[in-house]
DNA sequence: CCCACTGTACCGCGATTGTCGAACAAAGGG
DNA sequence: CCCTTTGTTCGACAATCGCGGTACAGTGGG
């Protein structure tokens, strides 16, 4: 199973934004970022659960928009933050997303902002 | 007729990047971002032409999610960004979205990345 | 005062999205 | 070898989206 992913020119910010424009998969963004290797259902556990198929679903969102890798290795497959196509493409956007959705969390979490 | 629109605080990443996850959405705010005063029918016809009902949804979803200011003004209503509570929320997230999106526009028409 | 202008409200339509379950496929481990 | 693990594919479903048309509402100009 070789997965299609886009070129690094052909990825569109649009689709970026809508691939993160989602609960779930700007929370897959942010466990990858926090680094180390991951596999879906590691992912997938650190999200609290849902059916696998669901999920299937959004890496085929963030792959095809460009944000992820996802590469097979024996029965599982791999997940990485495409973070050097998308700081090449978007200067900071990235860094600004990520640390974005830590600041709303912390919102939701009852923390005042300072 | 007064609009509602989010508090800073109530401003959610997520809400922002699906807005902006939308071609029309985000040349809009590139319009905006390009300064002057906007009224709905000047941003309309920079786009192309499109039905004004389905510009209504459009700036509903940019209000909502805390994107834009919309005021009623004589009859027509002024369009402004929210750079202010965006940037004091998410720091650097307008300028890599706006940028991006010129990127991506002169990578369309043909302009080779240096 | 009435009309032209600007934009909203409401409705309907087809397409897409997010979710799930069930069946399938590939790879390893015993 | 078989069975477990891992994840995909397919089909279904409700909900939302994007878009337009028509009707309405408020403002201001003549």
């Amino acid at each position: 199973m070789a997965f299609r992913h886009p070129d690094r020119d052909q990825i569109r910010i649009e689709d970026v934004l809508s691939a993160l424009g989602n609960g779930v998969r700007l929370a897959v963004a942010r466990v990858l970022d926090a680094g180390g290797e991951h596999n879906c259902t590691s992912v997938l556990n650190t999200l609290g659960i849902t059916a696998k198929s669901t999920m299937t679903h959004h890496w085929r969102v963030l792959r095809d928009s460009g944000v992820i890798w996802q590469r097979p290795s024996g029965r599982e497959n791999l997940l990485v933050l495409r973070r050097e196509d998308l700081d090449a493409r978007y200067p900071g956007l990235l860094d600004a997303i990520l640390s974005g959705a830590r600041a709303d969390e912390a919102l939701e979490h009852g923390d005042r902002p300072a």
